[in-house]
DNA sequence: GAAATAAATTTGCATATTACAACTATTTTA
DNA sequence: TAAAATAGTTGTAATATGCAAATTTATTTC
């Protein structure tokens, strides 16, 4: 049962990483950049979770390989916003329809009279997963 | 939807991390030579599709912090076959039972009429998941 | 208004990961 | 028996990660 959904999950990580030659958090760096459009370093650490230092690096790969430029927030120049070039934005959007084709693929190989069903249990996955989450997060305000 | 599926395992994905002050990889390969008892690095690397080099250096990394121990196979004195020590042992069953927590809190959670239902659907993601990834392995034994 | 404090980002440092290439030792093949 | 194949390690280069320190800018305090 447990391995089950472990495969499922390295199935998925699996497709997402078929992308572009780049690597994973480079992926995740322009994905995020890309869904948000206009970004601040600061932010984007916190939403990937990582500390400023990893993602001020990752991002300045980014901005290497013309996928990303940073510019000075006019409001308050100790900010640095991301946009994707045009070349980023053609990754992002190649990553984004990667993701969409296996997804895709995967609802159209389940059996028809099964699809409500799958698609009702993946909203209890995830109402029930982040139910978890608020508690593990509320523990480790605590600590 | 596309979405929500992500969201489930970045959620999974970040209880794995919860695990010992260990990195991932060294997580992957414990858990690894754990399940399989005794394992060469050679097929060590195969499971986790990495290089061998990587790897090598990734069960380096466990036998200095005692977590594992390399010895030679007595069959083949070119095999080196990894097992885990006593420490390595409490770490793998820490991190394994970290994952049982997390997925039987999951379930617990789930309405128990719906309970059935999450479990076939993770059965038919499971199977239809597993013919997309042979299809894609065939094209990459094409190419 | 000046000084102190806080905040954002970058860089230094150390460790880890990853893969390709080269090398060594062992086993298999011809 | 020599050549070829195989398993594992090490060199090399690029990238990722987090803690600490440094710099610049903005906010707060007096």
């Amino acid at each position: 049962m447990i391995r089950l959904f472990e495969r499922i999950i390295g199935m998925a990580d699996e497709n997402q990483m078929t992308c572009c030659r780049m690597t994973l958090a480079q992926c995740h760096a322009l994905v995020e950049v890309g869904r948000t459009k206009d970004i601040s370093l600061n932010q984007l650490s916190q939403m990937l979770e990582l500390d400023n230092s990893t993602l001020s690096r990752t991002v300045n790969n980014l901005v290497v390989s013309g996928l990303a430029e940073r510019y000075e927030d006019p409001n308050d120049r100790r900010y640095i916003k991301i946009k994707l070039t045009e070349q980023g934005m053609m990754n992002f959007h190649a990553i984004e329809e990667t993701m969409n084709t296996y997804y895709e693929t995967l609802f159209q190989m389940i059996p028809e009279e099964k699809r409500d069903q799958v698609i009702d249990s993946i909203h209890i996955l995830n109402e029930v997963g982040s139910k978890i989450m608020c508690c593990v997060k509320e523990k480790k305000n605590e600590e």
